[in-house]
DNA sequence: TTTTAGTTGGTAGTTATTCCCAGGTGGTAA
DNA sequence: TTACCACCTGGGAATAACTACCAACTAAAA
């Protein structure tokens, strides 16, 4: 106990149930609309396991709903990072991933295949010795980033990673002409 | 002693000296060219404090080297990355910003001016207690991330965090028409 | 039901980055 | 020293990932 853990199935099934019921609460709350395509979209991002970017959210929710708007899913992914309901995952730099999971957690990426993994590390959040300020800086989170190779790369993957080759003049063949 | 350690400007001279001076044989060895546009750009990076972006590097860059084109920097940066001479850093969905710093290191942003600072954090390294796996997964590197609100910020930043107030109808003023 | 602030969906930008390729150059070998 | 050429560069065009704008629409308060 308190090592490093994965979040399997069964807890992300039940999780994504209470959101989803959390949900129009929610948006009252904050006085925000419950509207059909905030509906559709928190419900593509909690049922996604894998940190979507947002034309993966909108390919998704156009299933169901084949009239909304890109446009809509870009602002609607935002508004829920800025209300708390979701978070950017921005270990890369290619399109920013949404992660539906608010819950305190930390990521593992493949640096082959780029996939992201959920992670509880409790070791981690005691870091920072639990104190609240580091200098001049008042302290507010602490995330990790696990670089790894998962096993599908780590089979294929066999490309070298050594020094690639001094450039080398062919050969002049001397018995050219 | 072993608790989180800002890096100095001694200790940042010294060591830019020192890669700047070593950069024309490492390039040799790995069978790249040495030509003025790599040697601006590697300095420009390990003079910068700041991981800059590209663009910053462009303009730093063309005081010295009025001539050199983007596309240039870009490329460059990106090679130094690939052939460990540079780090890429990702904390926030804007511009790509490098890290002339290769020594293991953490990083502390500030989440009100996007600031990023170094930071020696060797209870970190030991995080995952030194194991190579992690279930299928291979370890690479371990990266923590520390969200802030640097002096400047705190004093600044007086903008109330709370939900923001429900929506409502002008009163109407029932002695109208 | 009426009203309207809040919301949406096209379209047209913008920004950061990459592609392409003709012309230039560092490094090697004679 | 010189010739050679694989590698490198610069500029423009292209692309990917957003972001701004705004007229039409709609959730929800009254
Ligand atoms: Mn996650
Ligand atoms: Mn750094
Ligand atoms: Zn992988
Ligand atoms: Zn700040």
């Amino acid at each position: 106990m308190g090592g490093p853990a994965f979040l399997g199935k069964q807890w992300h099934a039940r999780y994504r149930a209470q959101r989803v019921a959390e949900f129009g609460a929610y948006c009252r709350e904050q006085g925000l609309a419950v509207t059909p395509q905030r509906v559709a979209i928190i419900r593509a991002l909690l049922s996604a396991e894998d940190h979507p970017r947002a034309d993966q959210i909108y390919a998704r929710v156009r299933r169901q709903h084949p009239h909304i708007s890109l446009t809509t899913v870009y602002r609607t992914l935002e508004q829920f990072c800025e209300m708390g309901q979701a978070r950017k995952v921005t270990l890369l730099h290619e399109g920013a991933r949404y992660d539906g999971n608010i819950t305190p957690h930390h990521h593992v990426l493949c640096v082959g295949c780029q996939r992201v993994f959920d992670i509880a590390l409790p070791e981690a959040d005691g870091l920072l010795h639990d104190r609240e300020r580091l200098g001049e800086f008042v302290l507010l989170r602490c995330l990790v980033e696990i670089q790894v190779l998962c096993g599908q790369c780590r089979r294929k993957g066999q490309n070298s990673t050594g020094a690639r080759p001094r450039r080398q003049r062919p050969v002049q063949s001397a018995a050219q002409s």
